[in-house]
DNA sequence: CGTTAATTTGAGACCATTCAATTTCGGTGG
DNA sequence: CCACCGAAATTGAATGGTCTCAAATTAACG
């Protein structure tokens, strides 16, 4: 579906946030990148690293996270492919945070003075890059308010929504079903509950018919019974951008 | 202590975030816009509203929220003089969320338009304004963070700490002591607790001495100790960029 | 096909909530 | 200057959602 072979995915991505001429598609085509690898829960990103890459997603699933001093871990993003995991350091210069691969993950490592010298040289394609860094932006809001003031239920099927929404719109959707290959201690530390208190939250959510969620593959019974049980509303994700 | 007559504050705050030279903040102070006094609770941004201007602190605080359905508010970050309260949506051009005064609050409204061009116009001035919504975003992280997984009395600890360090940068403390108009409410709303439980675990680190905090004004007894109880650590405010 | 990871179940404990009432504080007008 | 008022802070007691701990079952994988 997604090509792996080169950075059209971002173009069509970033297509989405701003008007690109021809010529700025083909100047992000041409942003030198090195092809790499990642096992399962490798890490792609640590906390108080200098930035020498941004590491795009060409194939399989990461998360940011953040650990605290007694070892609890909260993560903070999901990101899927033809997504950067850790745009933000293009321009900050140093991680904040942890990025860890989900999956076997393809990435695409984009030399961050590359990068720097396309968006500086091309405004169409800054405007792009900067909104794609305020959506991010704009999700950990929402994720703030989700892991605030929701209870369980309400929490995972958001959490369900945002993630099927944002498959669908990279057309990683085969009828409404998605690989998905979170863990439900994963989901617990996305959503600030126990992996024990997810399970029994999707079994009611499983047993309400919203979906279906069996060994790496999420369907979506119930859109709109999911939509109102997270209190989901996809204004946030500027998908009209 | 900050002029609040000028855009000086700005100046102030983006030299931190950028190189700036002479012509960057002259082009900074050169920019025009309005005045405008809002009082105690006012909205001063809707979700759903496109951008006219983009709104800077010159005295007073504000703060972020999102309504869910069932009424419940989450506060998503509080601002205070010399901040833009919705640096993002002059690139965005729509608010997600809305933003309200917490105080009398006299803002400087500055044209979107001005703005961008502004910084399409200037590099580094561009560079320090896009710091500046990358440090926004680092901080909803971090919030998430407090939300999801750490307890009542860390939580608030970790809010006290980042808004005294805030306060601090400005230079809006008197020896240890800062102005502090966050009823007990507003702080549940921020850290996800109920304003019982919030009145409870201030009383606790009360009692042991961290702070004090009554009727508009917060001080830092133990700044170590607060340090401690909330987790804090300053790299995700990005200060020393 | 064995071994480890992931999911599921049960029961008890606890942190935070809810609801309600009381006290304190800040501001206002007489 | 004091009486009054509404907002904010505080207290108590009971409830409940989520956690903890532990064990059992199922699925994934080499």
């Amino acid at each position: 579906m997604l090509n792996t072979h080169d950075l059209s995915p971002l173009v069509r991505r970033w297509s989405k946030h701003a008007d690109l001429s021809d010529e700025d598609r083909g100047a992000i085509l041409a942003l030198p990148f090195t092809r790499k690898s990642f096992g399962k829960d490798a890490y792609i990103v640590r906390e108080g690293q200098e930035t020498t890459d941004c590491s795009l997603i060409l194939k399989g699933f990461a998360y940011r996270q953040k650990l605290l001093r007694d070892g609890c871990r909260q993560i903070i993003s999901f990101h899927i492919p033809s997504e950067f995991v850790d745009l933000q350091n293009g321009v900050l210069g140093m991680a904040d945070h942890n990025v860890q691969s989900l999956n076997r993950c393809e990435m695409a490592m984009v030399p961050r003075s590359a990068l720097m010298d396309l968006v500086n040289a091309r405004s169409t394609v800054r405007l792009a890059m900067w909104v794609d860094t305020l959506i991010d932006a704009s999700i950990f809001r929402e994720w703030v308010v989700n892991v605030g003031r929701r209870d369980s239920r309400s929490r995972l099927a958001h959490l369900l929504c945002e993630l099927a929404f944002r498959l669908e719109r990279i057309g990683a959707d085969k009828g409404g079903a998605f690989d998905f290959p979170l863990t439900q201690e994963q989901l617990a530390d996305a959503t600030g509950l126990t992996a024990v208190h997810t399970n029994r939250t999707l079994q009611s959510l499983r047993r309400d018919g919203l979906i279906q969620l069996t060994s790496g593959n999420l369907s979506v019974l119930d859109w709109k019974g999911l939509r109102e049980a997270g209190d989901f509303d996809e204004l946030y994700l500027h998908h009209q951008l």
